[in-house]
DNA sequence: AACTATTTATAAGA
DNA sequence: TTCTTATAAATAGTT
Protein backbone atom coordinates (compact mmCIF):
# COMPACT_ATOMS: atom_id res chain seq x y z
CA UNK A 1 0.00 0.00 0.00
CA UNK A 2 3.16 2.17 -0.92
CA UNK A 3 5.27 3.61 -3.28
CA UNK A 4 6.98 0.15 -2.96
CA UNK A 5 6.26 -3.01 -2.47
CA UNK A 6 7.47 -4.00 1.14
CA UNK A 7 8.37 -7.43 2.75
CA UNK A 8 7.02 -8.35 6.11
CA UNK A 9 9.67 -8.53 8.12
CA UNK A 10 11.07 -6.02 11.09
CA UNK A 11 12.44 -2.90 9.51
CA UNK A 12 15.92 -2.52 10.34
CA UNK A 13 15.94 1.69 10.33
CA UNK A 14 15.16 2.88 13.15
CA UNK A 15 13.56 6.08 12.21
CA UNK A 16 11.83 3.95 8.98
CA UNK A 17 10.44 1.73 11.50
CA UNK A 18 9.47 4.76 13.70
CA UNK A 19 7.56 6.40 11.37
CA UNK A 20 6.06 2.53 10.01
CA UNK A 21 4.74 2.19 13.91
CA UNK A 22 3.09 6.09 14.35
CA UNK A 23 1.16 4.86 10.66
CA UNK A 24 -0.16 1.20 11.09
CA UNK A 25 -0.64 1.85 14.85
CA UNK A 26 -3.32 4.61 13.64
CA UNK A 27 -4.39 2.53 10.92
CA UNK A 28 -5.07 -0.72 13.05
CA UNK A 29 -6.90 1.27 15.70
CA UNK A 30 -9.13 3.12 13.15
CA UNK A 31 -9.52 -0.74 11.48
CA UNK A 32 -10.85 -1.72 14.84
CA UNK A 33 -13.15 1.09 15.22
CA UNK A 34 -14.45 0.25 11.67
CA UNK A 35 -14.78 -3.45 12.82
CA UNK A 36 -16.56 -2.63 15.86
CA UNK A 37 -19.54 -0.29 14.45
CA UNK A 38 -19.81 -1.94 10.97
CA UNK A 39 -20.18 -5.65 12.35
CA UNK A 40 -21.70 -4.38 15.73
CA UNK A 41 -19.03 -6.71 17.93
CA UNK A 42 -16.86 -6.41 20.41
CA UNK A 43 -13.35 -5.12 19.78
CA UNK A 44 -10.15 -4.85 22.03
CA UNK A 45 -6.29 -3.74 20.45
CA UNK A 46 -3.60 -3.24 22.29
CA UNK A 47 -0.49 -2.01 21.14
CA UNK A 48 2.69 -1.71 23.17
CA UNK A 49 5.60 1.03 21.46
CA UNK A 50 8.76 0.00 22.39
CA UNK A 51 9.45 2.61 24.97
CA UNK A 52 6.46 0.54 26.87
CA UNK A 53 3.92 3.07 25.73
CA UNK A 54 0.61 1.73 25.66
CA UNK A 55 -2.14 2.85 22.70
CA UNK A 56 -5.30 1.06 22.78
CA UNK A 57 -9.01 0.71 21.12
CA UNK A 58 -11.74 -0.99 22.85
CA UNK A 59 -15.53 -0.97 21.38
CA UNK A 60 -16.70 -1.39 25.20
CA UNK A 61 -14.96 -0.52 28.64
CA UNK A 62 -14.02 -3.55 29.77
CA UNK A 63 -10.78 -2.35 31.66
CA UNK A 64 -12.44 0.99 33.13
CA UNK A 65 -15.41 -1.25 34.09
CA UNK A 66 -13.43 -3.43 36.90
CA UNK A 67 -11.72 -0.08 37.92
CA UNK A 68 -14.56 0.59 40.12
CA UNK A 69 -14.99 -1.04 43.45
CA UNK A 70 -17.61 -3.93 43.12
CA UNK A 71 -20.33 -2.60 45.89
CA UNK A 72 -20.28 -5.89 48.89
CA UNK A 73 -17.58 -7.06 46.90
CA UNK A 74 -14.48 -8.32 48.76
CA UNK A 75 -11.83 -6.45 46.75
CA UNK A 76 -11.58 -3.02 47.53
CA UNK A 77 -13.11 -2.63 51.55
CA UNK B 1 -11.98 0.27 -0.77
CA UNK B 2 -14.51 -1.57 -2.69
CA UNK B 3 -16.93 -1.03 -5.66
CA UNK B 4 -18.70 1.66 -3.47
CA UNK B 5 -18.07 3.67 -0.67
CA UNK B 6 -19.72 2.93 2.97
CA UNK B 7 -20.47 5.07 5.70
CA UNK B 8 -18.94 3.41 9.24
CA UNK B 9 -22.21 2.70 10.88
CA UNK B 10 -23.99 -0.61 12.15
CA UNK B 11 -24.69 -3.14 8.58
CA UNK B 12 -28.35 -3.31 9.08
CA UNK B 13 -28.21 -6.24 6.72
CA UNK B 14 -27.58 -8.95 8.67
CA UNK B 15 -25.84 -11.46 6.16
CA UNK B 16 -24.32 -8.54 4.47
CA UNK B 17 -22.78 -7.66 8.01
CA UNK B 18 -21.78 -11.33 8.52
CA UNK B 19 -20.02 -11.06 4.93
CA UNK B 20 -18.22 -7.72 6.38
CA UNK B 21 -17.66 -9.48 9.55
CA UNK B 22 -15.22 -12.07 8.08
CA UNK B 23 -13.57 -10.22 5.57
CA UNK B 24 -12.50 -7.13 7.88
CA UNK B 25 -11.94 -9.64 11.14
CA UNK B 26 -9.18 -11.51 8.57
CA UNK B 27 -8.17 -8.22 7.61
CA UNK B 28 -7.50 -6.03 11.36
CA UNK B 29 -5.66 -9.66 12.50
CA UNK B 30 -3.41 -9.32 9.46
CA UNK B 31 -2.87 -5.67 10.12
CA UNK B 32 -1.97 -6.64 13.62
CA UNK B 33 0.47 -9.04 12.68
CA UNK B 34 2.38 -6.89 10.02
CA UNK B 35 2.58 -4.12 12.67
CA UNK B 36 3.84 -6.25 15.22
CA UNK B 37 6.72 -7.57 12.61
CA UNK B 38 7.16 -4.63 10.75
CA UNK B 39 7.76 -2.43 14.14
CA UNK B 40 9.26 -5.09 16.89
CA UNK B 41 6.44 -4.07 19.04
CA UNK B 42 3.49 -5.86 21.26
CA UNK B 43 0.06 -6.24 19.72
CA UNK B 44 -2.81 -8.02 20.93
CA UNK B 45 -6.55 -7.85 19.30
CA UNK B 46 -9.39 -9.76 20.16
CA UNK B 47 -12.44 -9.88 18.45
CA UNK B 48 -15.71 -11.38 19.24
CA UNK B 49 -18.33 -12.39 16.90
CA UNK B 50 -22.21 -11.67 17.77
CA UNK B 51 -22.32 -15.18 18.91
CA UNK B 52 -19.68 -15.42 21.21
CA UNK B 53 -16.68 -17.00 19.03
CA UNK B 54 -13.61 -15.61 19.97
CA UNK B 55 -10.86 -13.98 17.01
CA UNK B 56 -7.47 -13.27 18.54
CA UNK B 57 -4.13 -12.51 17.56
CA UNK B 58 -0.97 -11.73 19.86
CA UNK B 59 2.32 -10.78 18.91
CA UNK B 60 3.89 -12.91 22.46
CA UNK B 61 2.25 -15.55 24.62
CA UNK B 62 1.07 -13.28 27.71
CA UNK B 63 -2.11 -15.48 28.36
CA UNK B 64 0.01 -18.83 27.86
CA UNK B 65 2.64 -17.32 29.81
CA UNK B 66 0.94 -17.25 32.94
CA UNK B 67 -0.71 -20.05 32.78
CA UNK B 68 2.17 -21.83 33.97
CA UNK B 69 3.15 -22.16 37.15
CA UNK B 70 5.00 -19.60 38.43
CA UNK B 71 8.56 -21.31 39.63
CA UNK B 72 8.51 -20.95 43.17
CA UNK B 73 5.72 -18.69 43.23
CA UNK B 74 2.77 -18.79 45.63
CA UNK B 75 -0.15 -19.32 42.93
CA UNK B 76 0.29 -23.23 42.25
CA UNK B 77 1.66 -25.42 45.68
C1' DA C 1 -16.08 -18.81 -2.48
C1' DA C 2 -14.19 -15.94 -6.55
C1' DC C 3 -13.94 -11.90 -9.07
C1' DT C 4 -12.83 -6.88 -10.00
C1' DA C 5 -13.82 -2.00 -9.71
C1' DT C 6 -12.79 1.25 -6.40
C1' DT C 7 -11.66 2.99 -2.22
C1' DT C 8 -8.41 3.25 1.34
C1' DA C 9 -4.00 2.71 3.50
C1' DT C 10 0.48 3.69 3.26
C1' DA C 11 5.79 3.76 1.45
C1' DA C 12 8.63 6.90 -0.09
C1' DG C 13 9.74 11.51 -0.65
C1' DA C 14 9.45 16.57 0.28
C1' DT D 1 6.63 15.28 12.30
C1' DT D 2 3.34 16.66 8.96
C1' DC D 3 1.91 16.86 3.98
C1' DT D 4 1.92 14.93 -0.65
C1' DT D 5 1.39 11.46 -4.08
C1' DA D 6 2.08 7.11 -6.51
C1' DT D 7 1.03 2.60 -5.75
C1' DA D 8 -0.03 -1.61 -3.11
C1' DA D 9 -3.52 -3.68 -0.57
C1' DA D 10 -8.10 -4.20 1.25
C1' DT D 11 -12.63 -4.75 0.37
C1' DA D 12 -17.87 -3.60 -1.35
C1' DG D 13 -20.73 -5.16 -4.43
C1' DT D 14 -21.42 -8.72 -7.71
C1' DT D 15 -21.51 -13.37 -9.66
Amino acid sequence: MGRGKIVIRRIDNSTSRQVAFSKRRNGLLKKAKELAILCDTEVGVMVFSSTGRLYEYSSTRIVQDISQPIKGGNIDP
